[in-house]
DNA sequence: ATATTTTTATAACCTAAATTTATAAACATG
DNA sequence: CATGTTTATAAATTTAGGTTATAAAAATAT
């Protein structure tokens, strides 16, 4: 079994054909079928089921192909690490950010990066901590932006900026009035929250100090972005918080909405996370330099107060 | 770059030795040596720093080996999916096992396995639970049989059975009188222990409540086998404490010297255990079916209280 | 149906790569 | 400095991967 077989396997597996899969591969028809005949034969087992047309894998062959195809990417990886040895910056990067990140943080840096960093490839994807996390041990991401201190040890992490919270508080409600905002005027009660799964939810809820347990029942009102969360506020369905970048493009008329916390401000900790095995780690550290040096502009304050953004 | 390749570069980071490394994979020096300075040449980076005696890896060829490793146990599992895909039950097995498991569970399942799954090729060897779980980390064990929970989250575990703890009582001990022990009536103090390593021995520390900092200067007494340890009892050095199997098979005579525990009986959770990967899950399976199936009969307590193997 | 095109398999051949044997060079050790 | 051990190199051999040519099978068009 080799790797350039396990390869032909992917092609064939993709193109439901060995004519185009050997295109593909830059090689003949008749090695493809020579090559994958020869591993079939290895394995004692078909790998596709040559009647259908266009042919179809086999129950076998399905699972063998899921399990190429990691070998295949990991084999990738091994030139990757001679890359960083090398301080070569480029290739592929799969990147994964935290919905309450995405939407505000990607467009200050993406423009500049690509153009600093033309060579790298960058695949973004947008998921929760959770996914993150699971998806960085497994090789799956390189590294993502997420909410800190994640206390893993198989995951570092380098603080880019500390984003303050923000209330955003209805006309109608009680708290309206009070210019400045203290955490311990803060209820859970009346709060509008994210759905379960983000991190947002549970900083919100360890800034509240109630154990997560507690509120399960009491709230329905859930939303899966922060724009939403915006407008289910207006309608005068409760208080929310926002992480400060989400309130620089809010429209003029909402920030007047807007009620900042005395200082020291709580805050989220935004870091980039990855493996500790810190693959590709001159790329994540040419995104670390570019995300910093921009949020050093738009992001000014001193001293804050960093609430978990683990549950419980 | 070849999966050959690879497995050769493992080879020789192992026995940091290009001749040994060579007669494991069989396959004569040159070709070692040929095929990693060909990898290296492709790669464009020295794997191993020839010039340390014993050859070393370099910075990048660590990383290198633990990329390669992964290949090359992914690479495995093709096979494995076409072995679980036949239901086929086959194959090399390495199976580890603890030393106060090993002499009585041994015996006992063995005849039976070999009979039903006769071309399963176990290789079977004694370590402790520490070489244990390296071994399983490192893939040079398919399995093993140790006393649980282990809280690895590397490592999966199946219960077998639950082994209480018997109190093996010489004559002049001043607990003799006794019928039945409560284990508030253990005193560390005169309590023969295995030596150190053995998790039999942190179990049993851990019955006694006593912090193992405290323990070993007034300590040293201590034995590699249980063997030893009933006749270094009978000596009238102490009392000590046996795994319930093991007072199946001890002398007539000796027999009278066994105490055992109000209910519930402190005991130990012997569990297979296995990469969470589950390679050769089928194989692990039939183990614990057959053994499952063997302690049922010799086996039959109801309610016990499981005692950790883990030290402190 | 039959011819034509498309697709996969087989055969013969070629080339490149993996491996072996033999040997040289480098290194450590007594 | 001689000796044993270890790694590298060279030449020869075997094996594996690849190509071209072609046959066989299947799908499509006539």
């Amino acid at each position: 079994m080799t790797i350039t077989q396990l390869y032909y396997v992917l092609a064939v597996a993709e193109h439901q054909n060995f004519t185009k899969a050997a295109e593909k591969c830059f090689v003949t028809q008749p090695t493809l079928s020579m090559q994958i005949q020869k591993l079939e034969d290895q394995l004692d087992v078909q790998i596709f089921d040559r009647s259908k047309k266009p042919i179809e894998l086999t129950e076998v062959g399905k699972k063998i192909v899921t399990q190429a195809r990691n070998i295949v990417n990991e084999s990738y990886r091994i030139q990757d690490i001679v890359d960083q040895q090398k301080g070569f910056i480029g290739g592929e990067f799969k990147l994964g950010i935290i919905p309450t990140i995405m939407p505000t943080l990607l467009p200050m840096f993406l423009k500049t990066f690509i153009k600093r960093h033309p060579k790298v490839k960058l695949k973004i994807e947008e998921l929760t901590t959770e996914e993150i996390i699971a998806r960085i041990k497994d090789g799956h991401l390189d590294a993502a932006i997420a909410a800190t201190p994640l206390e893993d040890e198989n995951i570092k992490e380098r603080v880019l900026y500390f984003e303050p919270f923000v209330n955003y508080i209805p006309k109608n409600h009680k708290l309206y009035g009070k210019e400045k905002i203290d955490s311990t005027d803060l209820e859970i009660e009346d709060m509008l929250l994210l759905e379960d799964g983000h991190c947002f939810r549970d900083g919100v809820i360890n800034l509240c100090k109630v154990f997560k347990d507690h509120i399960d029942d009491k709230f329905q009102l859930e939303s899966g972005s922060i724009e939403t969360l915006i407008k289910l506020s207006n309608e005068g369905l409760g208080m929310t918080l926002l992480p400060y970048l989400h309130t620089l493009d809010i429209h003029e008329k909402e920030k007047e909405n807007l009620h900042y916390f005395n200082d020291p401000p709580p805050a989220r900790e935004v870091s980039i996370i990855y493996h500790k095995s810190e693959l590709k780690m001159q790329i994540i550290e040419a995104l670390q330099d570019t995300i910093s040096g921009i949020i050093r502009g738009a992001i000014a304050f001193q001293d804050v107060k960093i609430i978990s953004p683990l549950p419980k």
